[in-house]
DNA sequence: CCTAAAATTGTTATCGATATCATCTTGCCG
DNA sequence: CGGCAAGATGATATCGATAACAATTTTAGG
């Protein structure tokens, strides 16, 4: 025996790399690789007593399991794929923390990645992702490339694309329609009497939400006969809070009477608001100003922004759920969807009597 | 010959599982397995008229490469891991994409893991990491648990700590020093006429920044003879807006004369000051209050935010250099420390003379 | 036109764990 | 006490790519 390698030293430093494998922990407790590989995992039938000799043996020389051998011959990686737009946004730290809840206790990873708001950079990391076989793979959205689209169906693992209602599915979808979201504050605030209704959004089509968003409010406002709605487009998705405020001049530069701004997100609303403050216009006295998302800032600022609540964590969790499901039942599900919830939230900065207090 | 089992039907759907490998590519272009493994490699010798055989089969098949058998072969899983505590946090997020930018092209990938400022959760993940042998790891912060330390020492790559300079460092270092930054601001205050200094942070030592923050505070008011500062205590790390709000209400309510109150970060800053607004006082002429981190919404909100600005994306760009420089050098690198800058952004919040605009 | 060097391709062993099947205990029941 | 089921453990083949080396072809130079 000759295993005088345990470090005592206080101040551990790397260095001396290890190539410790389970055959050198079976070696040293006398039992098979087999045996070792069995007492890493809950069902295996390994005695008690056993497990408790290697275990400690594990720990005594500090070996950690290699899944990247044990996943090439077990055919199963152990990890989930998820891909979001941005890794700095509440509402998909949100779905992303719903995922890893449904995930707990089921032996399976999750693994981020961020495709910001990049269908191009949505293929790269779906390749890279399946290159390392995820068990099921989760989207943001319903717009991928042709490729990337090819993959995912070659892949032969489940699908769930999140937080819109794509018109072809690959597979499962957990969302809801953000047109029909936005058309619902629309016409709540319409209700209210508001008439003069403006929006902000981002340039391109390449954040499909806000395009589905804005076509939403468009025709919402088409249909209660207010005209075509007032929409200026600034800055590449994510608009920040800082094209929040510079798109709010721009309109009402052009439109000087327009009543109550719609904006693609919270936080676009949020510099909105800011922006008309540091000008002198009172939110919502002079101007009534709407968000979408109700990300944390919307319920603290001052005045507390008007939005729509997303259930964005039961978004995660549910999809997670899915490809379970599917994992469980042998990927014979067939393509499901299932809509999330949405709410509108009125707050003050779209009080119709009320200066915000103060 | 038999592969007609190309999709030419326009809406592809998952289920067809593939069990496509290198060596049926292989034989589909008439040449070895090697061959189109070298072919997938830009340094490898291969022709290419050849390689160009391979990839159009490679694109009809619809094949993907296999890493999980192919890092266990070559010992190179291809990716480092980072643990980042939270995700959704700007500056967090920041750090991350400056390791994702210094990767680029150098053939590995990011895996991200989220601690949620617990080393408890910290420890799994290392474990978890590890389990996939990453080629580096990139941690957040300098405190771990002895197990975590253990195997990451254990486990013989790079490891970098970010963030702050931990005592005892486990190899490399690239941050700068909470305390001394949040000293420099309660300095710079000071030197503008503060006297009565007050302190919003979380509740536990969890947050080690949190910590060394609260911990330059104190030491510096004491140093300037401004008696022992004002601390209020809420939350768990990391505190939200809404605990910044509290908490100032209750600084406020037990030592009413306090002239400026820094807080942990902006976000709580943020929060401060909306509550203030809510109530009737004016920021800064009722009461100076400062965040840290440099946030956007800092620089947008009204009034905007004095802040500590850390250079936050250059963490994770060095941090992920410095990994490289191990990697390259064969890991023979002592244990180096990069500081990293910061630097006093003075705004409204704590303008002396003026209260805000508006 | 011949030879050495360079470029290209192939063959075989291997990475480290696990599936699978075989073997060996142990305990229980009639 | 025989026999059989359940439980524990071991032996071996295997997962799919790549390292390492061998074999072959091409190129360059004299």
């Amino acid at each position: 025996m000759k295993n005088e390698d345990e470090p005592k030293d206080k101040r551990l430093k790397p260095g001396d790399a290890q190539k410790l494998t389970m055959a050198e922990v079976a070696k040293y407790v006398g039992v098979s690789a087999m045996t070792v590989s069995r007492a890493f995992r809950q069902d295996a039938s390994v005695s008690e007593e056993t497990r408790k000799r290697i275990m400690e043996a594990v720990d005594a020389l500090g070996y950690v399991l290699d899944l990247s051998a044990g996943s090439l011959s077990s055919r199963r990686s152990g990890f989930i794929a998820a891909l979001v737009p941005s890794i700095n946004n509440s509402n998909f730290s949100d779905t992303a923390r719903g995922m890893t809840d449904a995930l707990q206790n089921t032996g399976l990873q999750l693994l981020l990645g961020y495709t910001d708001y990049s269908t191009e950079k949505e293929e790269e990391l779906i390749e890279a992702m399946l290159r390392r076989r995820p068990e099921g793979i989760i989207l943001t959205g319903g717009s991928h490339t042709a490729r990337a689209r090819r993959m995912l169906v070659k892949a032969g693992i489940p699908v769930v694309e999140t937080w819109e209602l794509p018109e072809d599915p690959i597979n499962q979808v957990v969302g809801f329609s953000n047109s029909e979201a936005m058309a619902l504050l629309v016409r709540t605030l319409a209700s209210q009497g508001y008439r003069k209704f403006g929006y902000i959004g981002g340039t391109t089509a390449r954040d499909t939400r806000g395009s589905q968003r804005r076509s939403g409010f468009q025709k919402t406002v088409e249909e209660l006969g207010l005209g075509p709605g007032r929409m200026i487009s600034f800055g590449v998705p994510p608009i920040t809070m800082e094209q929040g405020g510079q798109a709010i001049v721009s309109l009402l530069e052009r439109w000087p009477d327009t009543e109550v701004v719609l904006c693609v997100s919270d936080l676009s609303a949020f510099g909105a608001i800011m922006e008309c403050t540091r000008r002198g216009m009172k939110v919502p006295r002079d101007i009534a100003i709407a968000g979408f998302g109700d990300y944390e800032i919307s319920s603290i600022c001052h005045p507390r922004i008007t939005t729509i609540n997303v259930d964005c964590y039961g978004i995660g969790r549910q999809a997670a759920a899915r490809l379970m499901d599917a994992l469980h039942t042998g990927e014979a599900t067939g393509d499901e969807i299932t809509l999330t919830g949405y709410k509108v939230v009125l707050r003050e900065s779209t009080d119709r009597n009320g200066a915000p207090t103060a």
